[in-house]
DNA sequence: GACCAGGCACATC
DNA sequence: GATGTGCATGGT
């Protein structure tokens, strides 16, 4: 088992050429992973307002549920009764919260775009942040995994993985807010939601693979950066 | 049986 | 603005 550095080390900033030679070395070790499990954009928002604090492994089966009963669609799930919906949902955990977060997005969605995709994407990035983040049960997180890996918006997603991999090599502090992480990858990275998508996606996998609370780093693509 | 997992809103100081 | 708490399931 490898040792961590001491939590007090001094943050350093990371560089426009670390940040990018960071992506390289996951990707030759990864592959491009192009990423979130979800077969359409409704599916994605749908998911990724069930994992918030849930393992990926108990939303499939809230998933697997939803399809199973034909509701996965924008309509059937506007109009589903709340205790069914719970009921379904069930296995992601926090169900009668998250049930309520669902219906209210589905709200939303339906009062503001009609339930389609296609209109909701039209509006622009900032807005649709600032309006997603009024929903109530949808915060940064949410919004910005929404926004990049259902609508393909240039916006980097920070999550419990981001902070964990990126403050073990130090390059945040330890309690560091979304806001500021957020600014980090986004004014040093170029502009592009395809490179968002996948470098998000990247630290997904390093830090299931090797960035846990007992971490592996031995092998880990980002060793040297520690 | 404890601990963990791709948050968020709300209460309190 | 920081800190604490409730929400719940399923895997390890």
């Amino acid at each position: 088992m490898t040792l961590l550095k001491p939590i007090h080390y001094p943050k350093r900033k990371p560089s426009r050429r670390v940040l990018l030679t960071m992506y390289k070395a996951l990707r030759q070790e990864f592959g491009y992973r192009n990423w979130w499990p979800g077969d359409t954009p409704f599916e994605v928002m749908v998911g990724a307002i069930l994992t918030q604090n849930t393992a990926w492994t108990n939303v499939e089966k809230a998933i697997v549920n939803l399809k199973k009963e034909k509701v996965l669609t924008p309509e059937k799930l506007y109009k589903i009764p709340t205790k069914r919906l719970a009921k379904l949902i069930r296995p992601a955990g926090y169900f009668n919260v998250k049930t309520k977060r669902l219906k209210a997005f589905l709200g939303f969605f339906h009062k503001e775009y009609g339930g389609r995709i296609k209109t909701m994407s039209k509006e622009k990035l900032n807005r649709l942040r600032r309006s997603l983040l009024e929903v109530k049960g949808i915060g940064k997180e949410t919004a910005d995994s929404i926004l990049l890996y259902a609508l393909g918006k240039p916006i980097f997603v920070i999550d419990a993985y981001t902070k964990r991999v990126l403050s073990r090599h130090r390059y945040l502090k330890e309690n560091e807010d979304y806001d500021s992480i957020q600014k980090v990858f986004m004014e040093l990275l170029p502009r592009s939601s395809f490179l968002y998508n996948d470098y998000h996606a990247q630290i997904v996998e390093v830090g299931k693979r090797y960035c846990k609370k007992v971490p592996h780093c031995e092998r880990c693509p980002l060793k040297k950066y520690l």
